[in-house]
DNA sequence: TATTGTTATACTCTATAACTATA
DNA sequence: TATAGTTATAGAGTATAACAATA
């Protein structure tokens, strides 16, 4: 079961890394982790507030207050649903859309630039691990 | 420089992985992702409130609140320095040890178990690379 | 004067409970 | 009745600015 000792060390200080750099990317436009997460959800999807709540894990009153924020800022906007009068859909806006793609490139940049001392075929290992614990995870899920 | 286009959301995917369980348990004792960071730097040091502050990237105005809450439940105490009567020095309780251990103990086994689809070497590969990444970013911190 | 820490204040984020409107 | 969302409220976490005590 004890495989190698330093693997958790590792893995959790590459997740503080990554986590904080997109925190501190996030923070130079005043977004929090959590609106960027937001935005990174509406760039594909016009989920109603309810899914919204599934997808953050957050509880509805959390997402109405989210939103309230977002939608304050101009990133995102509420339409009252066609098929059911209580639902509202959630969009994100041209300007929301530009502030995400925004960060993601220099996401991106950033992570890259932190895995350049890794050769090519390195990265592709670490990558191919890496996916392969994250599908795992996701096709077995915590029970509690 | 653009290596694999995989490997950033890898790299994303899992530190989401790797967060979201520490902060579920630490969250099943009641505690936030940053109180278990303050009992994590308490673990081997007594700092003093401004040390503590630059070590977890905190205003000290952030760490008074923060340290008032801990010490509210009995993790944690302040001293008065005998060296310096203005500085305050931070240091873990029994109980603070103890729920700290509990919960890095938690942490190991949920890591290591989500780790468990790869080989002995894949782990010991993924080790060696994740930390090399974080090594290399620890002695060129990013100059912003 | 400079540094250490606290306090006052304001805002984001989160949850629980109570509420409104719709189904 | 049940569901979707908001509001009221409470608390954690964070920062800025002003302050007291000590160096």
């Amino acid at each position: 079961m004890t495989s190698d000792p330093g693997l958790v060390d590792a893995l959790t200080q590459l997740s503080f890394l990554v986590q904080g750099t997109l925190a501190e990317l996030a923070g130079q436009h005043d977004l929090s982790l959590i609106q960027v997460r937001l935005l990174g959800v509406l760039r594909d999807r016009e989920p109603a507030m309810s899914e919204l709540g599934r997808h953050l894990g957050l509880d509805k009153s959390s997402i109405t207050g989210l939103v309230d924020r977002a939608q304050r800022r101009g990133l995102v906007t509420r339409n009252v649903s066609d098929t059911d009068r209580r639902a509202v859909q959630v969009s994100i806006t041209g300007a929301g859309q530009q502030l995400a793609e925004e960060i993601a490139a220099r996401f991106t940049e950033r992570i890259e630039a932190a895995a350049a001392p890794l050769s090519d075929p390195e990265r592709q290992v670490l990558s191919r691990l890496a996916t392969r614990i994250v599908t795992a995870a996701v096709r077995t899920p915590r029970s509690g």
